[in-house]
DNA sequence: TAGAAAGATGAACAGTTGTTCATGTAATCA
DNA sequence: TGATTACATGAACAACTGTTCATCTTTCTA
């Protein structure tokens, strides 16, 4: 994700507002933070894990029930827990042949809301 | 991003796990309501609108600026402000030739603290 | 009024992403 | 043990996304 920006164009606000934006470049978050906050809402930025983690949390479910549920086949949603296992968004335990997922924690819910809270308003 | 699934793969789970999965088939929000949180944690999901988001919470400036603040072009910067006009995550007010660019209300921040502790905590 | 400044926008291009298809692995059971 | 079930995974492909480049619009000013 790391890119090699050119130059930057300059224009007069630069200096008349140069006390404002260094003040913001100082309170900037790391860098590495913002990506991996990016990173994190990628992973909730998809209409199949959003339907994926609403469903988990309403009850724990085997892979197939979740590819049944939404109508998709059992590869897609397996690839999507994946990609959701490793966001730390839902966790697995294995019954037999059987392996059930779940959310990781209460974040992702709250995540949700709050998201649910501006579509809602807009 | 609508599809045309193929045919659901079915296994002894969707039998025995039936009640299960018909309970959280009908208490699955709307589609569109899916689709539209989707919509919206995609455009948290880019560092660079990550990055412009947090600045105009540190204070309002104008495209000029951000693209002085994170090194990038004022085409980019633009692009970028345009697609979180869109989605209702800032706002903007004109002054003379300065367009002066702010967050649209205090759900942004919420959002942002929100998946800040689920990277912090992992 | 002509030129410049600040920003917006369309096309193009490379990089990324989500699903499918084929196949692999772990666990069960006849 | 061999077949079957449930799930995982790599490759491939189409669709999407973010930046650049060129150009356009709006506003100010000399």
């Amino acid at each position: 994700m790391a890119r090699d920006y050119p130059p930057i164009e300059k224009c007069d606000t630069v200096v008349i507002h140069k006390d404002v934006v260094n003040r913001v470049k100082g309170k900037m978050p790391q860098e590495e933070t913002l990506y991996d906050l990016a990173e994190l809402f990628k992973v909730f930025g998809d209409t199949t894990r959003i339907r994926i983690l609403w469903a988990l949390d309403e009850s724990e479910m085997c892979v197939c029930d979740i590819a049944n549920l939404l109508g998709m086949t059992q590869s897609a949603i397996s690839h999507q827990l994946r990609i959701l296992k490793q966001a730390d968004l839902v966790k697995n335990r294995r019954d037999g042949k059987v392996v059930y997922y779940s959310l990781d924690d209460e974040h992702v819910k709250q995540i949700l809301d709050k998201g649910l809270t501006h579509t809602n308003e807009k």
